[in-house]
DNA sequence: ATGGCAGCCCGAGGCTGA
């Protein structure tokens, strides 16, 4: 089984984009963040058209997040539990059956948090407190999970082009890191670590200052997989050229397969 | 040279993102 993550900046802005994808890459589960677009406005029927169903979570502008999948999901779910009120559409999950047993796969858009001294940091922190709930429970419930989008997070300096650079940035707090640390310490395993220890491994490349150009990036589009899931992960990677395409994303997508 | 972008909104520049 094939999961993929891609924060699309704007899912009407990238539909060619997202079609070739799908096409070339052919992912089982291709899980979407920042749609900036409402549920109504959802490209579904060009996405069917390609061979994929649509769990979409949007908002109006902003944020907004979905599950593509080939198959039917046994179950959809909209929401972190404890965000009841929480007017931003940043997590939904959709648990697809496999021939290992059902995997469950969550799409989520962690907030951004800058900048560190308004409310939108401790919104941050608050929901990766509600995350590293919901993934304590499905770590006791033994569910095969992955939790996978972007968590605007650096979670170490050998992960972004110049570290010093995000020193006091929300993205690589010790308080955001922290919390990353401990969502890993439930025993979830990061797939492209589990893969390699390289530095300059990147997902997100900044529209300004020639940043893709010059090969500046940081890694913050990440898959967390729960102990079931990570015995049978084979492979990850990044989607790199996807940043070089005409009018892109400023992030790439991330892949897994699983056995 | 230390800045350089790209979306959204219901229509222009302000907000947001990372």
């Amino acid at each position: 089984m094939r999961i993929a993550t891609w924060n699309v900046n704007s899912v009407r802005q990238r539909l060619p984009h997202l079609l070739d994808y799908l096409g070339k890459a052919a992912p089982d589960v291709l899980c979407l963040q920042e749609l900036k677009c409402v549920d109504d406005a959802f490209p579904r029927a060009e996405i069917e058209a390609a061979g994929y169903r649509s769990a979409v979570h949007g908002q109006k502008g902003f944020n907004g997040v979905a599950i593509l999948t080939r198959a039917e999901p046994l179950e959809v779910r909209i929401g972190l539990p404890g965000d009841e009120g929480d007017v931003q559409s940043r997590y939904i999950e959709a648990v697809m059956a496999g021939p290992a047993g059902p995997v469950r796969v969550a799409s989520i858009y962690l907030p951004n948090g800058n900048p560190p001294d308004t409310d939108k940091f401790p919104y941050k922190l608050g929901f990766m407190d509600r995350l590293i709930r919901r993934a304590s429970e499905l770590i006791q419930a033994e569910d095969c999970f992955v939790l996978a989008g972007d968590y605007n997070v650096i979670p170490e300096p050998r992960d972004a082009y110049d570290a010093a650079a995000w020193t006091g940035d929300a993205l690589f707090l010790p308080d955001t890191r922290r919390r990353f640390r401990t969502l890993l310490n439930l025993g979830l395993t990061e797939a492209v670590r589990a893969t390699t220890d390289a530095a300059g491994v990147y997902s997100f490349w900044d529209y300004q200052a020639g940043a893709w150009q010059k090969d500046r990036g940081i890694r913050i589009d990440h898959l967390l997989l729960s102990p079931r899931a990570a015995d049978r992960l084979r492979s990850a990677a990044i989607d790199k050229h996807v940043r070089a395409a005409d009018k892109p994303s400023d992030h790439v997508p991330v892949r897994i397969d699983l056995g």
